[in-house]
DNA sequence: TATGAGTCGATACACTGTATCGCCTCGATG
DNA sequence: CATCGAGGCGATACAGTGTATCGACTCATA
């Protein structure tokens, strides 16, 4: 058959130049757009003009993307300082930062290993900082400082939620979840607590944080020097 | 029509009692054996011998479900002790060993504000039991410790799922997981880390989160008796 | 007995992650 | 140069998800 007969062959759109990069960088936006849920490979693939199963020479499954996006946000976390102790609350302080500009990553803290190579640099610059240290030391410090910013990251991220969900602000915040505190209190069930809630000083987040960040470094302190 | 010439009205199966209990024991029981994943709403209601909407008059969305979940975990949680440090203390330990009991309680703390009765329950009687304590140190304490709890957990918990998915038993994990670090290592990279990896003392789980968590309480009790 | 309100849950929908497998391309071989 | 074979890409298909919708059925009332 002659070629004025043949048919062209499927018109094919050009194929998208991929990488893993791309990909990756794609599925934060959407992230950091709608929330982690957002994230689907469809709308990765759809994002980047490119057929869905096409990812799946990039990565073997879901959570390799997730891993590579933690290790992405990893690249943002830049410890530095010049004592120990300065280094561990730079640490917490701009693990801290990066989840206020990708709150998906609170979701995902802590709930894999982190082996990535940007994952091992931070914990290398962070180690490498500690190295007037005691050996025995450095992993219980530095573990415990992560430890302690992942969980309070997650519930000032969770809090934050609540307070959207509620109705966008503060002021609508406490016309929803306040009253049910107050009923609940009301039941004189929680007195310790509910006077707590009433008459303590209520300190912001960056506070809240900062407290419980100095307190932990003061008791490593305590034990690195002994 | 008489009776004998109209049919029965079809067979239902006798109507099954329902209630959130029930519902969320079957949940927690899906969770125990297959994990978070394991819980959807189908599951749950085939679980109860019971079509999945029914279940929507119990809870209005999956979320709600597991809040009830994580709930019905924080009523396993027993602080006890004479001292702030010893009831803080033991609030970690008590909330590590649920994690351990349960290990989707690792994937859901922190995740959402925790407001149920048996969650503001426990709140109660750690901060009663803290009422030597100045009343502005209490949620800063309570809160550093929760935190902690909350990273340190998680960070165990994926440690041994990663463990268990590379083959089960810690041989395999230092074949698989093992030879990928010192391969990393040996790119002369991460020095720092691999001689810290290399050379330090290894401890083991428990002893790393008590660590952890007495270096916080010696900071804590610093500041309140400061 | 007829009618209305109200509830319950089967069905349906839109979407997920990914296994499968047909097709298409391209390199090697007769 | 024709034929065959292997290999990979990605469309399709599947099994599952959470939940909105709405028809059917029940029961109290007129």
């Amino acid at each position: 058959m002659l070629v004025w007969e043949r048919p062209e062959p499927q018109e094919r759109p050009a194929p998208v130049p991929l990488s893993r990069e791309r990909i990756v960088r794609a599925a934060i936006r959407l992230a950091d757009a709608d929330g982690l849920d957002a994230v689907s490979l469809r709308k990765v693939a759809t994002e980047l003009d490119v057929r869905p199963m096409r990812l799946y020479s990039y990565i073997d499954s879901k959570d390799e993307l997730l891993d590579l996006m933690v290790d992405a946000a990893y690249a943002e976390i830049r410890p530095t300082g010049d004592t120990w102790r300065e280094v561990l609350r730079s640490l917490a302080e701009s693990t801290r930062h990066t989840v206020h500009e990708h709150e998906w990553f609170a979701d995902l803290l802590g709930g894999r290993p982190q082996l990535g190579p940007h994952a091992l640099a931070c914990g290398e610059s962070v180690v490498a900082a500690l190295d007037g240290v005691g050996l025995d030391a450095v992993m219980p410090a530095v573990g415990a400082v992560n430890a302690y910013v992942i969980g309070a990251v997650r519930r000032e991220i969770a809090g934050q939620r609540a307070e959207r969900a509620t109705g966008m602000d503060e002021k609508r915040w406490q016309a929803e979840l306040g009253p049910y505190l107050r009923r609940q209190f009301a039941t004189g069930r929680f007195p310790a607590l509910s006077t707590v809630v009433r008459d303590a000083a209520h300190l912001d987040a960056d506070e809240t944080f900062r407290i419980g960040l100095e307190c932990l470094l003061d008791g490593i302190e305590a034990r690195i020097s002994r």
